[in-house]
RNA sequence: GGUCUCGUAGUAUAACGGUUAGUACAACGGGUUUUCAUCCCGUCAACGCGGGUUCGACUCCCGCCGAGAUCACCA
């Protein structure tokens, strides 16, 4: 059986956002699932629109969320170049195979000359269709066509309009008229081809067999048929991917609608499995009700007809909880050692000169309250620097208000005086102590622990009173509960 | 305007002629004798509309409505 090779060929205008990665994850999945090839090509072809450096950004993106590609940039391959830009001769040896069987023409048209036609046709409710137009030179031989053919001179399809029926792999059985095949450009006045050329030629030539794109190239598919039976090519299998849709609205998401490049939800902390389990979630399931999986079980239920063949809308909530799924999965099967080494770059700065096995500890007590690994940032300052002590914080807390001052500062002095005598710092002694100053101080639970709670962190939350309070150590805890009660008498 | 695609709760989806229309996120309420979170339990909530076909239609057919894509020397 022939090998399946597929490919993702984006443009380097820019980065890979959320939107349009999809058109990565399903081709990467095709081709594991069955031992083929998964190729990385750059179609650099618009000049004007080049971005220096998005290629390593897409390459740096595809790389994060475990993409990696067996033939393209970087790796190389039996069909190097993976550059388009580096391909001209190519693509110009195939255009000569159309000019030679009389299938494509010079067309030096002047481009307002065309909106001319345009305009007239729309001017008289005619689709506009430039094959209606076609120049003098339609007509030269393919010798002369090729003889007078030069960089500069536009070439393009001569098309045959005929009704096209073909199957789409995910929406189904396709088939339109002849009103949509038109004489479309091959290769441009740059001498570079159009991306409706290239990629018929690049597929060729490198054997693909699935090319997975957005709906968007639905309506050019007769063209491209056109095109892959004048070069006697067999096509290979289409998918088209239905458009995540923007959170408002029914338009595709864009980088308009704020559609985040995938590397920013890198920097926010979100994890690749997170990041690859939403986004090959967002418009396939595999008929049960599994909802997490890692990239190889995505390998192995993947399959291309139980892709949705509707827009999904894009929801970032969503991929929190992944996320949160995620950091909780990860930490019961691998250990917190093994996850605290992908936190390294989340620490507050506080926390920068603090020995790892400090930071394991804390790392213990929180993660399961992390939605994105940035919230280290913001939820464990108080563990590395003892925090700005803020009375109102105690005295308008809503479980606290009812006290008076002299109440709080007497429930801080029993604490006080009892965990000095306190030789056994673990949670699990810690807790048994707390139990036992809760019955003392005749409290409920979330008054006297908010109280001490507060008076160690001065955070709106934190981790369970005695696993804080084990973390924080003796000595810390001890000055801090001291600071509050001075605070506090002097109030 | 031509051509094409899509249409189950707020969102993502299951169902493939017969179910009280299932699940997850979100929202709301409760529990886990401490906050926040986790975890657990519960509540709210959907087949775009109208015709057929059929004993029976979310499911098949037709029409309508709504949404989107495309009609570049961009990909």
């Amino acid at each position: 059986m022939k090998e399946t090779r597929t490919r993702f060929a984006p443009s380097p205008t820019g980065y890979i956002h959320i939107g349009n990665v999809r058109s990565a994850i399903y081709p990467y999945l095709v081709a594991r699932q069955t031992g083929g090839k998964f190729i990385l090509r750059i179609e650099d072809t618009d000049r004007a629109r080049f971005v220096e450096g998005a290629t390593e950004l897409i390459e740096d993106t595809l790389k994060w969320l475990g993409l990696e590609w067996d033939e393209g940039p970087i790796v190389g391959g039996p069909n190097a170049p993976y550059f388009q830009s580096e391909r001209e001769d190519l693509y110009l040896e195939w255009a000569k195979k159309l000019i030679k069987t009389g299938r494509a023409y010079l067309d030096e048209t002047a481009p307002e000359v065309i909106d001319e036609y345009r305009k007239a046709d729309n001017a008289k409710k005619v689709p506009f269709l430039y094959r209606n137009h076609r120049p003098a030179s339609a007509d030269f031989s393919p010798e002369e066509t090729l003889e007078k053919w030069q960089k500069g001179i536009p070439l393009r399809f001569k098309s045959d309009p005929k009704n096209y029926e073909w199957t789409d792999e995910v929406m189904g059985e396709m088939k339109t008229g002849p009103e949509v095949c038109d004489d479309i450009i091959l290769i441009k006045k740059d001498g570079l081809p159009t991306y409706n050329f290239a990629h018929i030629v690049d597929d060729a030539e490198m054997g693909v067999t699935h090319i997975a794109r957005g709906v968007e190239y639905l309506s050019s598919m007769p063209n491209y048929l056109a095109l892959y039976e004048a070069l006697n090519l067999e096509h290979p299998k289409f998918l088209s991917l239905p458009h995540i849709l923007a959170p408002q609205g029914n338009k595709k998401l864009g980088k308009r609608d704020g559609a985040k490049s995938v590397t920013e939800y890198k920097s926010d902390g979100v994890l690749p499995e997170a990041l690859l389990n939403y986004l090959a979630c967002l418009g396939w399931n595999d008929g049960t009700e599994k909802e997490i999986y890692s990239k190889e079980e995505l390998i192995k239920s993947f399959s291309i007809d139980r892709i949705q063949n509707s827009g999904a809308r894009f929801d970032e909530v969503k991929i929190y909880w992944y996320n949160g799924q995620w950091i909780r999965k990860l930490v019961d099967e691998e250990g917190v050692e093994k996850f605290y080494s992908r936190t390294k770059d989340f620490w507050p700065e506080v926390a920068e000169n603090e020995p790892d096995e400090y930071k394991i500890k804390v790392l213990s007590i929180i993660y399961d309250r992390l939605k994105v690994l940035a919230d280290l940032k913001t939820m464990t300052d108080y563990f590395f620097v003892d925090p700005e002590i803020k009375p109102e914080m105690i005295t308008d807390n809503k479980f606290l208000k009812k006290l008076s001052e002299t109440e709080l500062i007497e429930l801080l002095t029993l604490t006080i005086e009892r965990l000095n005598d306190v030789k056994d710092w673990s949670e699990e002694n810690l807790q048994k102590e707390l139990n036992d100053l809760l019955e003392k101080s005749g409290k409920k639970p979330a008054e006297y622990f908010s109280l001490v709670r507060i008076s160690v962190s001065f955070a709106p939350f934190s981790p369970a009173l005695h696993q804080t309070l084990s973390v924080l150590g003796r000595e810390k805890t001890l000055a801090r509960l001291n600071a509050v009660r001075t605070a506090l008498t002097n109030n």
